[in-house]
DNA sequence: GCAAAAGTGTTTGGGATACACCCATGC
DNA sequence: GCATGGGTGTATCCCAAACACTTTTGC
């Protein structure tokens, strides 16, 4: 592509946040960066985007290559979050970063050319760029999304117990929440259904397993909580 | 800012989706194109976002360019929306929108290089680009935020009758609402204060002058509607 | 039998909805 | 005095919140 006149793009990168529950806590995963800048902090997983891709492509190929994780296969959810752009951002130079929202459960297969580790969402360690104002940004997005979609799915498995369930909103919420009320509340939405199936955990009442109606997104007309 | 590898970014340029009411309709800022592609046809104000330049700032000296607003003076509210990045959006080559959703109260100031008309978002003619789909997914999220944030002060003037909020709420949500349940509803909100000043509209009787409590945007904890 | 989590109902208060008439002004 | 929008109250329903005990299993 060429111009009239010079024209110069601002560097395009990706950066995603992705979440998942380890015993209970909501975790983000972080990369710890080899190369100035910010050599040995914390950051998102995320690089350049370039001509000819998507940027969702693009962070496809990053994630996969860096830290070894497949955001088709291994997550239930990614949402783009926000565009951050301003010009300090980057001390190498003018960055605009596309920002990403991701949730999954259970992932184990991190491991690619950076080392990566799940840190609590609550305790996290100091961070390169402005990545901490990028999480405390997804953190409320899905806080919000939980209370008017189905966008608890993405942190759980196909089928789940109710208190798996309410574990999802205690974590993403950081509150806790009444048992009979969650309850009946939930059902009523008609957002899950009860399977036939049972888990059981250990040495107490097994517990009827649900799915979730819709694989998809959906948006309630009346909310949650 | 150089790269390790060959690295080219993709064109990155900015769009605003401008609102305002027009005889109690909700109203979009198009420009007419004046070149290729898409000559001839309707589109969202918008350009090129160089390097060393937020795309906000590069949004406002375009706007004020091509159509003659001041987005600081002329609109009472700005906030990114989406980016927007598919590679066939652009035919001249691989080009991603930043776009932001604003609104405004009365403005008249509309005049620069670009023929530029305030359109009814009900009837929007044929648009370039995936203009249309902006425009949809803008008027979603201020409906969504007429729910739970004071984002319809950015549609009124400083200081409004409550038969003029209802007829925000009414223009954007695309129903009616009574006029009872509104008023109670929205006095409880603590949102708005009364003014000791009246409107005195027409051969009819005059009404109370409300003012929002907060210049800035402002979540509720209790949603409206 | 005991530890551990699953499962279950009722009461109360507040906000949502539905609905119709009088009031103040200009002309 | 009449046309025009401004302004007001009540009854009903449903949802939200508070709150504690019994059930089923593994060991």
């Amino acid at each position: 592509m060429h111009y009239k006149q010079a024209y110069k793009p601002p560097t395009l990168t990706v950066d995603a946040v992705l979440f998942q529950l380890v015993d209970d806590q909501l975790m983000v995963l972080l990369t710890r960066r080899a190369e100035e800048p910010f050599k040995g902090e914390w950051a998102l997983p995320g690089g350049y985007s370039p001509e000819g891709q998507t940027t969702i492509q693009a962070l496809a190929s990053i994630v996969k290559r860096k830290v070894g994780l497949d955001i088709t296969a291994d997550l239930r959810y990614i949402e783009q979050l926000y565009t951050f752009d301003t010009i300090a951002r980057d001390p190498r130079g003018h960055a605009v970063s596309v920002t990403y929202m991701g949730c999954g459960y259970a992932i184990t297969t991190v491991g690619g050319s950076q080392f990566a580790e799940w840190h609590p969402v609550d305790q996290l360690p100091t961070l390169a760029y402005d990545h901490a104002d990028i999480i405390a940004y997804a953190r409320e997005r899905l806080s919000a999304k939980l209370a008017y979609t189905n966008a608890a799915m993405g942190l759980l498995d196909k089928k789940f117990t109710l208190s798996q369930l309410q574990t999802v909103y205690e974590a993403v919420l950081g509150r806790e929440l009444d048992k009979r009320n969650f309850r009946k509340k939930f059902l009523n939405l008609e957002l899950i259904r009860e399977t036939s199936e049972v888990w059981k955990g250990g040495a107490h009442r097994p517990a009827k397993l649900y799915a979730f109606n819709s694989d998809s997104p959906e948006t309630l007309s009346r909310s949650f909580d």
